[in-house]
Formats: C-alpha cells, sequence, structure tokens
RNA sequence: GGACCCGUAGCUCAGUUGGUUAGAGUGUUUCCUUGACAUGGAAAAGGUCACAAGUUCGAAUCUUGUCGGGUCCACCA
C-alpha cells in the first residue's frame, strides 16, 4: 500500500477528479431502455455571473441528489447551461463602452451586439468554470444558451402560439420603467422598497374663485405637469358640493376638473389627489374611466419634456425641488409631511422605477395561471419546505399580466413585424411576417421589426424543455422530460418557478417538475444578505483556495436548515472531516494486508464468533445508511449530513477504530473494517466528491470512479437493534468512569479493565472480578451503597443498566428508587388512562369528534393498559 | 394593511408524530499526544428551551396572547 500523506492535500486532489470526471464523460447522459431517468435542469446562473456563496449552496444540493440518483441506477440527467440575462448583460457592456467614451447609439444596433456576442464568448462561460470546480456533476457537454438558435426558435413559437390564441396583446399602460436602463420592467423587477419621503400637499385655485383652493397631497410634485383632474371621493361630504366644478393647474395654468371616483380614500392625506393618469397606474385607470387626457411630462431618462415649460430638460428630482420652490413662492404650498413608503427600484441598477405609460406587449396571466396553480393545489407539484406553496399560490391567484417587451437590445428580439399602415403581423420569421402582409394587402410591401426585445424570463420560462429541443419532436425529449425536482432560491418563485409551471403545462400539457425545493439565503455572521457592494460576501472560490470543495461543500449543506449565517471558520467542519476522513482511511489502508473479497458479510454476521465491536459498526453502518437514503429522498441534507458525521467519526473514528487497534492480525477485522470504509465512501460520496474519490481510487486503482459505483445495498437484515444497544452501553460504561475518575478515584487499572470489555459478557465477568469498580460504578450514578455518600449531579448515563445487569452480582443497588419510579409511572398512567374511558365513555364526544381521533384516543388507552399491566408484572417480580 | 418564518448553551443550530436526566458543532478551561489524524484524543464549565396563560397524568414540542428579530406580498395619492 502507498504511503499516504499526513495530511488530506485537497489542492492536487480537486483539480485531478474535475478533469478525470469531465475526460472520462462520467456525466454524460443518454437515453437509455431499461433506466428510469433522473432530470434535473440547473437554474441557468446568468453570463454575467461569477459564482458567489447562493450558487454554491444551490448547486451542491443538487449535486447530492443528481450523484445519489446515479448511483442508485437512475440515468441522470442533469442539464447545464447560461442565461444571456438581457438587461444585466446589456449594462456590463454598455459600461466597458462608456470607458471607451462610446455609446450603444452610437455604434447601432449591429455592431453592439457583435460586442455583446463577443463579451458572451470571452466571459460567459466563467461560472462554469467555477461550478466544475465546486464538483458539480453536470452534463456539461450538453450545456445550452437560452439565445442559441435552436432556443431562440422556440422562444418565437412560444410568442406566436401565445398570441394566436389571444393571450398576448399590445396596448398603452402604465408600466415600470426604469430610466437608467432605458426599458420597460415588469412588476416583479420592480422591487419594491420602504423609503423616507414626504408628502406634499399643494393648492389648486379654483378657477371661478382663485382665493379659494383644494389641498391636493403627492409625494411626487413633478407630476403635477401632468395633473389632468383632480378626484375626490362621492360620498365626500367636504368635496360633494365641488364635483363638476374646474380648478386651475398652478404652474401650467391649465383648467381641470374635479371628478368623482370611488377610488379615492376620504381617510387619506386630504382626501382629494390629483389625478396623472401618465404616471400613475390608478390615475391612469381613473383617467379611462372619465374619459382624461393623459400627459406624458418625461423623456425615457426621466428628464421632464416640452410639456413641463420652463421646467424642460430638468431631472425628475430636480424639478420636483423648483417645483416645490415655485409654489411655495406662489404661496400655494401648505405644508409637507414626512412620510414613508414603497417606492420601486430597478432590480438591475436600482435606479428608481417611474411609472410610465408606453405602449408594451403582455401576457394575459390568469389562463395560464390558473392550471398552474391547480398542478399545486392537487398536489401534482410539492414544494419543499411546504410553506412555500401558500406563497406561490397567493401570487398566481393575485396574478397580474406580464409585460414582456423590453427596450435594449440583448435578447430575443419581439417576432412581430409592422408595415407602413401599422399593420401588425406576428410570425415565426421575416419570410412568414412577408407572405403574410403579401395575402393581406395584396402586393408587397416593406415590413419592419419590433425595435424592442423579450424579456428574459420569456425565455427562461421554456427552460425544462427548450434544452432538450423542444418543439422538435425527439426521442430524449420524451425520456427526460418532465424533470424531477427543482432547487432555487425563494426570489426566483415568481420569477422563474411559477412561471415554468405555466409554460410547461401550456406547450407540453405536462407539469416541468415534480418537487421544488427552496433553500435559504445565504447570509454573513450579522444575518445580512451576502452582497458585493456591502463587502460581506465570501467568495467560495477562496474558500475552495483554502479549505478546498469539499469542505466548502460539506460545511453549507451542514448549515442549511433556513437561511444560513456563513462566516469563515465555519468551513473548518468540513474540512476537519475530509482530514478525518483521510487519516482514517491512511490507518485502515496501513493494516489491512489484503483486500479479500471472498469474504461475505451476510455469512459472517450469522458466525456466533463475530464479536460484539465488529457487529455492532455493521449494524451501525445500515442504520445509519438507512437514515441518510431517508433524508436525501425526502431533501432533508443537513440530517443525513449529521448522521454521516456522527457515525464516521463519533462511531467509527472513535470508538469501532480504537477498539480494534490490537486486532488488525485477524482477517474478520481487516475485512469489516475495509469493508465498512469502502461503503462509507460511497453513502459519503455525494457529499463529498472529491475526498472519496481519491480515497476510493487508493483503494481500487483498477475500477472505475466511486461516481459511477452503486449506491450501497440496504442490508436490512443486518441492522440489530440489540447490539447497537449493547455496545452504547459499553461506551457509556467506559464514558463514565472517564468522567468520574478523579471524583471517585477510579484508578488507571481499573479503567483499562474497564476498557477492555469488548463485549456485555466480558464487561460483566470483569465487573464480577473486580466488585470495587462496580461499587464506584454504582456511587456515580447516585446509587448509593451508603447514606452519607454525597448526591452528585451530572452522573453518567447508562450505568444505571450496568447496574441492573449487574444486580445478581452484586447486592448493593438501592432497587426502592426503580420501584418509586415505575409506582410513579403507573399512577400517572393509570390517571390518564382513567381520564381517557371517562371521554371514550362520553357519548357526546364520540359522535362530535371525528373518527381517527376517536380511533386514535383508544389506540392510546390499550397501549396504556398494556403499558400499565407491563410495569405492574415487573414491580411484582421485583417484590 | 395582508401572509409567512424564527426566539433552545457565549456563538451557529438539531430536537421527526407530546414521554426517562433537552443534544451536536464551535468558543472557553484542564489534561493528554512521539507511526491515522493538534485539521487529533479525553474531560470540565455553560440552558428556569423569549415571556404569560391554557390543554394534558406529562409541554422545548399543541392552543391563545404579549414582547423581540427577520422575510415576502400589496395601487394608499
Amino acid at each position: 500500500m502507498n504511503e499516504l500523506p499526513k495530511r488530506f492535500d485537497f489542492k492536487s486532489i480537486d483539480q485531478k477528479w474535475s478533469t478525470y470526471w469531465e475526460d472520462q464523460e462520467v456525466f454524460h447522459a443518454r437515453q437509455q431502455t431499461g433506466k428510469e431517468p433522473y432530470t434535473i435542469v440547473i437554474p441557468p446562473p446568468n453570463v454575467t455571473g461569477i459564482l458567489h456563496m447562493g450558487h454554491a449552496l444551490n448547486n451542491t444540493l443538487q449535486d447530492i441528489i443528481i450523484r445519489y440518483k446515479r448511483m442508485n441506477g437512475f440515468e441522470t440527467l442533469w442539464m447545464a447551461g447560461t442565461d444571456h440575462a438581457g438587461i444585466a448583460t446589456q449594462n456590463v457592456v454598455e459600461k466597458a463602452l462608456a470607458k471607451e467614451g462610446k455609446t450603444r447609439d452610437e455604434l447601432g444596433r449591429e455592431e453592439f451586439l457583435n460586442r455583446l456576442w463577443q463579451w458572451k464568448q470571452e466571459y460567459g462561460d466563467t461560472i462554469i468554470h467555477q461550478l466544475k470546480k465546486l464538483g458539480a456533476s453536470c452534463d456539461w457537454q450538453r450545456a445550452r444558451f437560452t439565445m442559441d438558435d435552436e432556443y431562440s426558435q422556440a422562444v418565437n413559437l412560444t410568442f406566436v402560439k401565445l398570441y394566436d390564441k389571444g393571450l398576448i396583446y399590445r396596448g398603452q399602460y402604465i408600466i415600470n420603467w426604469c430610466p437608467r436602463c432605458h426599458t420597460a420592467l415588469s412588476d416583479e423587477e420592480a422591487e419594491h422598497e420602504e423609503t423616507q419621503g414626504a408628502l406634499y400637499h399643494f393648492r389648486y385655485p379654483f378657477k371661478d374663485h382663485p382665493d379659494q383652493y383644494v389641498i391636493v397631497a403627492t409625494t411626487r410634485p413633478e407630476t403635477m405637469i401632468g395633473d389632468t383632474a383632480v378626484a375626490v371621493n362621492p360620498n365626500d361630504d367636504r368635496y360633494q358640493k365641488f364635483i363638476g366644478k374646474k380648478l386651475v393647474l398652478p404652474l401650467m395654468h391649465r383648467e381641470i376638473p374635479i371628478i368623482a371616483d370611488e377610488f379615492v380614500d376620504p381617510a387619506f392625506g386630504t382626501g382629494a389627489v390629483k389625478v396623472t393618469p401618465a404616471h400613475d397606474p390608478n390615475d391612469f385607470e381613473m383617467g379611462q374611466r372619465h374619459n382624461l387626457e393623459s400627459i406624458n411630462i418625461m423623456h425615457p431618462d426621466a428628464r421632464l419634456n416640452e410639456k413641463a415649460g420652463e421646467y424642460q430638460n430638468l431631472d425628475r428630482f430636480q424639478a420636483r425641488k423648483k417645483i416645490v420652490e415655485a409654489l411655495r413662492n406662489l404661496g400655494l404650498l401648505e405644508k409637507i409631511d414626512d412620510h414613508t413608503h414603497a417606492v420601486g427600484h430597478c432590480y438591475r441598477c436600482h435606479t428608481v422605477v417611474e411609472p410610465y405609460l408606453s405602449r408594451q406587449w403582455f401576457v394575459k396571466m390568469k389562463p395560464l395561471a390558473e392550471p398552474a396553480a391547480n398542478a399545486v393545489r392537487d398536489g401534482e407539484i410539492t414544494f419543499y419546505p411546504n410553506r412555500w406553496e401558500k406563497v406561490y399560490l397567493n401570487w398566481m391567484d393575485n396574478i397580474r399580466d406580464w409585460c414582456i417587451s423590453r427596450q435594449i437590445w440583448w435578447g430575443h428580439r419581439i417576432p412581430v413585424w409592422y408595415d407602413d399602415e401599422e399593420n401588425i403581423y406576428v410570425a415565426l420569421t421575416e419570410a412568414e411576417a412577408k407572405q403574410k402582409a403579401q395575402e393581406k394587402r395584396g402586393k408587397e410591401v416593406s415590413l419592419r421589426q419590433d425595435p424592442d426585445v423579450l424579456d428574459t424570463w420569456f425565455s427562461s420560462w421554456l427552460w425544462p424543455f427548450a434544452t432538450l429541443y423542444w418543439p422538435k419532436d425527439n426521442a430524449e425529449l420524451k425520456y427526460f422530460y418532465p424533470t424531477a425536482s427543482l432547487f432555487t432560491a425563494s426570489e426566483i418563485i415568481f420569477f422563474w418557478v411559477a412561471r415554468m409551471i405555466m409554460a410547461g403545462l401550456e406547450f407540453m400539457g405536462e407539469i416541468p417538475f415534480k418537487d421544488v425545493y427552496i433553500h435559504g439565503t445565504v447570509r454573513d455572521d450579522k444575518g445580512r444578505k451576502m452582497s458585493k457592494s456591502l463587502g460581506n460576501a465570501l467568495d467560495p472560490l477562496e474558500i475552495i483556495e483554502e479549505y478546498g470543495a469539499d469542505a466548502l461543500r460539506f460545511s453549507l449543506i451542514m448549515n442549511s436548515g433556513q437561511d444560513l449565517f456563513i462566516s469563515k471558520d465555519k468551513f473548518e467542519i468540513g474540512r476537519n472531516f475530509a482530514n478525518k476522513m483521510w487519516n482514517a482511511a491512511r490507518l485502515i489502508l496501513l493494516n489491512v494486508k489484503s483486500h479479500d473479497h471472498s469474504y461475505d458479510l451476510a455469512k459472517i454476521c450469522e458466525q456466533e464468533n463475530l464479536d460484539l465491536t465488529c457487529r455492532w459498526i455493521i449494524s451501525r453502518f445500515y442504520s445509519t445508511l438507512e437514515k441518510v437514503s431517508l433524508a436525501i429522498e425526502k431533501y432533508r441534507y443537513s440530517e443525513a449530513e449529521n448522521e454521516i458525521y456522527d457515525f464516521f467519526w463519533g462511531n467509527f473514528c472513535d470508538w469501532y477504530l480504537e477498539m480494534i487497534k490490537d486486532r488488525w492480525t485477524e482477517d474478520v477485522v481487516q475485512y469489516v473494517t475495509l469493508h465498512i470504509l469502502e461503503e462509507s465512501l460511497k453513502m459519503i460520496h455525494p457529499f463529498m466528491p472529491f475526498v472519496t474519490e481519491e480515497i476510493w481510487s487508493i483503494i481500487h486503482p483498477q475500477e472505475q470512479a466511486i461516481s459511477l459505483q452503486n449506491w450501497p445495498v440496504l442490508e436490512k437484515q443486518l441492522i440489530d437493534e440489540s447490539f447497537e444497544k449493547d455496545m452504547t452501553l459499553i461506551i457509556d460504561i467506559i464514558t463514565a468512569v472517564r468522567q468520574s475518575r478523579a471524583q471517585w478515584n477510579i484508578k488507571p487499572n481499573e479503567e483499562i479493565i474497564v476498557n477492555l470489555a469488548t463485549n456485555l459478557d466480558d464487561l460483566k465477568s470483569l465487573l464480577t472480578a473486580n466488585q470495587s469498580i462496580l461499587i464506584k460504578l454504582c456511587r456515580i450514578k447516585k446509587l448509593s451503597i451508603a447514606d452519607d455518600l454525597p448526591e452528585e449531579k451530572n452522573a453518567a448515563k447508562g450505568v444505571v443498566a450496568v447496574v441492573k445487569y449487574a444486580i445478581p452480582l452484586t447486592e448493593v443497588v438501592d432497587i426502592d428508587a426503580e420501584k418509586r419510579k415505575m409506582l410513579k409511572q403507573i399512577t400517572d398512567q393509570k390517571k390518564a388512562a382513567e381520564n381517557l374511558s371517562k371521554r371514550l365513555n362520553n357519548k357526546e364526544f364520540v359522535k362530535k369528534a371525528p373518527d381517527h381521533v376517536v380511533a386514535a384516543d383508544q389506540e392510546r388507552l390499550e397501549s396504556l393498559q398494556s403499558k400499565i399491566k407491563e410495569l405492574e408484572d415487573v414491580i411484582t417480580n421485583l417484590n
């Protein structure tokens, strides 16, 4: 056996195995008959992305289950790829251009797109390389990009289909406008934040009585330039008499009417609202109801336009100041109140978004949302943890139409063409549009394509099937779709998860995945979100460099119950555990001389002479394996890791390897030890792929990689609790002796005697021969042999049990304490039984309560009664 | 305004249907270590399970309320 280094040297090993896996195409999925597919699609990271802790967590979770399923004989496909991330990517390239002193308009559309593709070519795969470092077992050969040709065709097709179905329409509405990105945003892309602002109260004079006025309140004074009415509630006594009267809009000197609308809340502000149909969604609706003019007062960059007169070309916030000043000078400023309210910000550049009237394309969501909501309601799709279903359903039930056009260049161009009469042709290609135009117009006309592109998410929502070359009818699509599970953060539920479900049902007629696992957010140790701008982000690549990929993965999962609070030292756990495995393997390989696999574990276990130590570790391994498998299936990863950690470190290393340390000459010991190590490696492999692969390759240089080995078969018959109980008892006693050695003056030789015990019979006879130790043990557990012994707390566990075993050997034990305890239990449980039967005899209760409640009560009563009997029997025997 | 989550050891968290003496890791203190591992081993200290009331023979666990921390949704100008 080769000499292994003292410490696990992850640096050389991580790289070695990533390369190996890729070269050997270990993760490449192929359609196979007789094998069940298991598919996951990666949440495609943005091409602008660099790996952060959120990615590390997200992809580790996926990798664990995909490796687990692969080892369990599934044909696993983990679809890889990246998202073109429209606005984000365009922003990055625009910034680079700005450094050269250029703008995209100067460059022109075509040249700008060339620059974007160039950028994508150069940097777009950065994150994919980083994911490989993490050990993510994606099918990299299949990696897709949302702007691949086939993918783009799929996007166009869905647009056409939805349009033909009447689910896509174009119209003038108030949308969220980002003045910095110069584009419309969907409601989800506008992030609302509580902001400390002001509520300005202005006086709008009456036309006929310039000395009298109505006071209106607003948070955005500059919008008054576009006011076309003032609205009051029709039932508001204060204002009823003014309805229909005219006011004069200050500064603009425009006549505006006072209208009545139910929308107005008399209790808020002054009860009178200035109405700006072009710059507020509610005002827009009121404008529609009352046929008001909509006056757009802003340029796309939020400077005021020519409608603003002397305020023209001022930025909205500068204009705000000036207008307030002007009104103050006119004596029309009533007051300014402090006011906190939610203000929308662009989710990409964090600029305050402007409600802006413009013509955009929308998807009608209600018809799509209904089946998607039902899929979750009916349990076809399950969220883990379950509480997210409520969040999802709440959104689905209150869904609003989706604004899908973006005024940027990077993305899928909207497949719509217009002719000189503004007729609309929706088609898959320009040629098809031309043909349609020809038919309609009876002559050839020149067409121009809609300049806008589609929302990034309008392509991402097709990800689970467009990556498999939908709409092409192909066998792989049938084989790998629908996918099994989806892993993502809660922020993406509305953007992506919900819409994928809609798209899956609409275009494939089938849900895109069965399980949705929502993981927590990675935060720093103070609970703040990790972000570059805050400077509190831990870089996963640095952690990999310093602690190893396995350590990063293991530690992240260990902390992944809800939100994760991560600081650097957290990664020591994973590093130390990897090192522990390494050194356990080192010890074993130093001592195991032969790799004799002719043994059969089941047969060995049947042999009577297999000692408790070996039998125990075998049983412990398989009960751990069972728990770990179950935990993975239920997406309870941190639980699985805890089981692994306890078993491997707490049982296998701390006890088992210590107990067999003088028995390496025994063939059976060698076999059992190596076997448990190998099976443990397989069990741990999904969590820590690199160390396990390395150790495995040292043990089996000729065999194929552990990534391709089968998950250990659960030998249920080898799980035997009685062995685990016996060993637990021995461990408890040994621990008790150690813990109390000072207090009860346990001599070194006595401790050695106890340590020698490797099975219960041993221990009993050892204690029989050395009754002084037994007496000390009794003392530790307060089972006093003399009344004057002090009662100590924190006595070790388990000693009471050995005392029970030892009862025939000695008279020292006070069994009265045991008896008293049992007697109390009996009275308690009798009382419980009495109450239960009272309730069951109550006809009212039996009638009213649901059947299962009554049944449960009955069952409990029976179990109580049998327990009481059992206890009474024990007591009789004691007497 | 609506919905959801969390308060357990100094810190980070387990505690799966209520059931013996509430557990880990980390930090602190003590001792050990010379062929698996100081990224190690053995041990000590440290908790009225946020608070209050209720249900129960029995509550960290179930119910209600209070306080504290967090998240998401919502058109209050």
